[in-house]
DNA sequence: TGGTGTTTAGACTTGG
DNA sequence: CCAAGTCTAAACACCA
């Protein structure tokens, strides 16, 4: 028995749930994180059967990117306007699939209200940071570097393999930024690294002059971490080795990206 | 105005 | 058999 291979479904409806379908777009992506425009893409480019009906199908994948806490919508960079958001998995969701089987879930990934609320609350903030940014922009323009933020999508690389460190889960109280501070390069990195020296033997004291609320928690930091732990390594663990029988993907996780295991 | 996002509802499928 | 998961449809709001 051939292994399924995404060219032998042919016209044939993929044995993948929109969930997974979704999960898969998302997970190949270099951010990790896709436009729905593009996550539609992904599928029709890949598995023909969906270049028809597009209207039933992805009717049911928004109601699916919506319904499940598994996605999490991102706001898009405030330099970078668009249609619609990004859409990324949630860092928990990534071992949703058992054994990288994407045909059905062990369980519904739910969130728990606190878990649910915090992130909200993050998304929101981050929302309302994106307001009064270009608020401030409309005022007094800053320069596009200050931009290359990478809380926002698509900037963020989850991709890249980060250098070495042990990993735990995110403290993201710990992440928080301080009040006040001095104006800095707006990017995850800038924001955790420590109070940059400052030359004047006596500095004066922090001036209130950030007004803006920056964003807390990076969660997108988060998932970053979560992916390395969790995905990256779980190249090295499987390489979906029982494909014929159980129907797992033609694909496998490496590097950050998925190959096709066809000839494995 | 069309694409995007949310919500509800019901039917069907699957796993325990 | 039941609960969970999935699919489909539809209505509606929002926004670029």
């Amino acid at each position: 028995m051939p292994r399924p291979t995404r060219e032998s479904y042919g016209d044939q409806k993929p044995p993948f749930s929109y969930i997974a379908l979704t999960a898969m777009a998302i997970w190949s992506s270099p951010e990790r994180m896709l436009p729905l425009s593009e996550i539609y893409r992904f599928i029709t480019d890949r598995f023909p059967y969906y270049r028809r009906n597009t209207q039933r199908w992805q009717n049911s994948l928004r109601h699916n990117l919506s319904f499940n806490d598994c996605f999490v919508k991102v706001p898009r960079r405030p330099d970078r306007p668009g249609k619609g958001a990004y859409w990324t998995l949630h860092p928990q969701a990534f071992d949703m699939f058992e054994n990288g089987s994407l045909l059905r879930r062990r369980k519904r990934f739910k969130l728990h209200k606190g878990e649910k609320d915090s992130l909200n609350a993050e998304l929101a903030a981050l929302a309302t940071f994106n307001r009064a940014f270009l608020a401030r922009q409309a005022n007094a323009p800053l320069p596009a570097a200050n931009l290359s933020s990478s809380m926002y999508a698509p900037a963020v690389t989850i991709c890249s393999r980060p250098s070495p460190e042990p990993i735990e889960a995110p403290d993201t109280a710990a992440l928080l930024p301080t009040y006040p501070r001095p104006r800095r390069a707006f990017t995850i990195d800038a924001l955790l690294e420590p109070e940059p020296s400052r030359s004047s033997p006596s500095p004066p004291p922090p001036q209130p002059q950030c007004p803006l609320p920056l964003p807390p928690a990076p969660y997108l930091l988060a998932a970053q971490r979560f992916y390395y732990k969790n995905v990256v390594d779980f190249e090295d663990q499987i390489r979906f080795k029982r494909i014929n029988k159980e129907g797992y993907l033609p694909f496998y996780a490496a590097n950050g990206t998925l190959k096709d295991c066809r000839g494995l």
